[in-house]
DNA sequence: TCTTCTGTGCTCACCAC
DNA sequence: GTGGTGAGC
């Protein structure tokens, strides 16, 4: 990479400016009518998105498994690398990149936990004093089981937030409308709009209050930190002027914080989170200071943070897309690449062009959306250092394979009963020449045993390896595809495609492809009707067909707007508690069905 | 002292034919 | 139905 001197330290001493519209949209005018829309998506000028992580996920489940103490230096590993490296042992300088036995001379009295492991004729995973590569496979069931605790309690801590999963030991969290909630409580100035506006509920908000970070984790500054002798951080003065999507970044640190310490003390982990106004920004944010920390990154600083940042980190800009933007222009980093014109990019990289010209100024339309919870695919696989050349081997294998596909479907069956793979598939690979393949419709079956998916896999072993001239299989993949709900199935055999998921409430209504904000919002229309009659005290709920009328309590609320939204919150929860009161007995809080199973779902019905 | 760069063994999604 | 790639933990 060349290193160019760049505009930008130019603009660090003072003597250049911002470049006037690149940075608008971070700096939206934020209107009474936008406080009042529930549904604005990710065009929100309130929006705000945390990415939360665990740290050294897989090392803290060992502990906890053990129940050791936090303190003592631990690492996780697989035959004789290290997977994973708790913070404590990082102060020995053990990173994962060594193997034990380095860890073992820089740590003498180190923890080292080897992953459970398949062994073969065992049916689940366990702790053997044995392991070799040899005949065990690995197995993360237990770090998949913990991280979906996690999110079963993020999701019960934020009835309102949607969460996405977005690995093992991540998951990104909207806190949008959780603040949106906050803020109309606690500011219950705002739920009324200024009686003598001009131009009603298109004004802007009123100047919002100071914020007192210091309990809210590590805010990114706005300029780069020029430090004093003691290492602190100097503060330019307007790093004290806030707006209102400040105060709704610190409401999410507040609730992002007391989540992480309710996880920390029912279940054992520290988190890692970064809180700005998206995906991206949250997950960049969130590397900031580990562990057991969060970050928060204004909109203001954004254009600071993301200048030096080599773009090739960035999600997605890792690979190919990165690798020719790298080499196009002759650039490394964030900032470089702003003087690139859109029209230039989009001339050179087509439709990606504008994704990314959007990232590098902050902007990232991602939605965060929870993940279907079924997989299309569950796969097991192995590679082995001692080749099998005898058909039995083989069959071994594919017991051990078998064993934790049948654990995992059963594991994934516990949430969603109904869950069902179509199709059975193996892998097999000679040396270093290409995998081959076979596949077949998998039967369908209530009980998915050892049994019924090895031998399924042991006919595909037959078809694949029948024809070999010297049998000497080096890796061996058996995979579930097509998983889908037998629901779904259902629906897509009867053709009832639309709608597969309503509406939670009816303020959660997505609008689709609308860029301006529909006059009539239906939040806001509730909202503003009311304020035109001053004395009403009820609202018509779109779902329930109902009218809902404020108690006694209510109405001495300090007044009636603030008491007519708190009521249609409220409102918004009975159904919640409706929906999952209707649905099976499973502490599942989001995405319950509400109908009884029809047809080949029929078949999953617990006895 | 700090970040960054390694690699391996998985796991998952997507696409072309 | 088969094979291949890209990406990330």
């Amino acid at each position: 990479m060349q290193h160019s001197p760049s505009k930008a330290s130019a603009f660090w001493k003072g003597k250049g400016k911002e470049p006037a519209q690149d940075y608008d949209d971070l700096r939206p005018t934020i209107t009474y009518r936008h406080l009042y829309s529930h549904n604005l998506g990710v065009r929100d000028p309130l929006r705000v998105v945390a990415l939360c992580d665990s740290d050294a996920f897989y090392a803290a489940c060992e502990r906890v498994r053990l129940g050791l103490d936090p303190s003592v230096p631990l690492v996780v590993q697989q035959w004789e690398s290290l997977i994973a490296v708790s913070y404590p042992a990082r102060q020995f300088g053990i990173s994962r990149m060594d193997k034990l036995q380095d860890a073992k001379k820089k740590c003498p009295e180190i923890v080292a936990i080897h992953v459970a492991t398949y062994k073969e004729g065992e049916k689940e995973p366990g702790y053997w004093p044995d392991v070799d590569t040899r005949t065990h496979k690995v197995s993360l069931d237990l770090y998949r089981r913990e991280s979906n605790k996690i999110i079963q309690f993020f999701k019960q801590a934020l009835p309102s937030g949607e969460i996405e999963k977005a690995s093992i030991d991540e998951a990104f969290i909207d806190f949008t409308r959780p603040v949106r909630e906050v803020l109309l409580k606690r500011f219950p100035h705002l739920a009324q709009v200024p009686p003598d506006a001009p131009h009603g509920v298109d004004i802007p908000l009123p100047p919002p209050p100071p914020i007192d970070w210091s309990e809210l984790g590590v805010l990114i500054p706005l300029r780069p930190t020029e430090e004093d002798e003691d290492g602190e951080p100097h503060f330019a003065e307007d790093d004290v002027t806030c707006t209102w999507h400040d105060v709704a970044l610190s409401i999410a640190a507040e609730l992002m914080a007391k989540i992480r310490h309710d996880v920390h003390e029912n279940l054992g982990y520290t988190m890692s989170a970064g809180i700005s106004r998206n995906k991206f920004l949250a997950k960049l944010t969130a590397s900031n200071k580990k562990p057991n920390s969060q970050s928060i990154l204004r909109n203001s600083a954004i254009p600071t943070y993301l200048r030096p940042i080599g773009f090739q980190k960035i999600r997605f800009l890792g690979g190919k897309l990165g690798d020719a933007l790298a080499k196009e222009y002759d650039v490394s980093t964030v900032g470089d690449l702003l003087a690139v014109s859109l029209d230039e990019m989009q001339n050179k990289f087509g439709d990606s062009a504008l994704w990314v010209y959007e990232l590098l100024r902050g902007i990232d339309r991602s939605e965060v959306k929870e993940k279907s919870a079924l997989f299309k695919s569950m796969l097991a696989s192995k590679n082995l250092p001692t080749p099998i050349t005898k058909a039995a081997d083989g069959h071994q294998w594919l017991r051990v394979l078998a064993a934790e596909l049948a654990l995992r479907l059963k594991e994934a069956r516990e949430e969603m009963p109904t869950l069902w793979p179509k199709t059975i598939v193996l892998h097999a690979r000679k040396g270093y020449e290409a995998s081959r393949s076979k596949q077949s419709a998998f039967p369908f079956t209530h009980e998915v045993t050892v049994d019924v998916i090895a031998t399924a896999a042991d006919k595909l072993w037959k078809e694949l390896t029948g024809n070999m001239k010297n049998l000497k299989v080096t890796a061996v993949q058996l995979a579930f595809t097509g998983i889908e709900t037998a629901e779904s199935g259902q629906q897509s055999i009867q053709g009832f495609f639309k709608s597969k998921e309503p509406p939670r409430s009816p303020l959660k209504r997505t609008r689709p492809g609308n860029d301006e904000i529909p006059p009539e919002a239906d939040s806001l229309q509730v909202m503003t009707e009311l304020h035109e009659s001053a004395s009403s005290t009820f609202f018509l709920c779109e779902r329930c067909n109902r009218t809902i009328s404020a108690s006694e309590m209510e109405r001495g609320e300090a007044d009636h707007i603030t008491a007519l939204a708190k009521l249609r919150m409220e409102h918004d929860d009975f159904h919640f508690a409706q929906d999952l009161a209707n649905g099976s007995d499973i502490q599942v809080p989001k995405r319950k069905k509400t109908t009884e199973p029809r047809g080949i779902a029929r078949f999953f019905i617990k006895k």
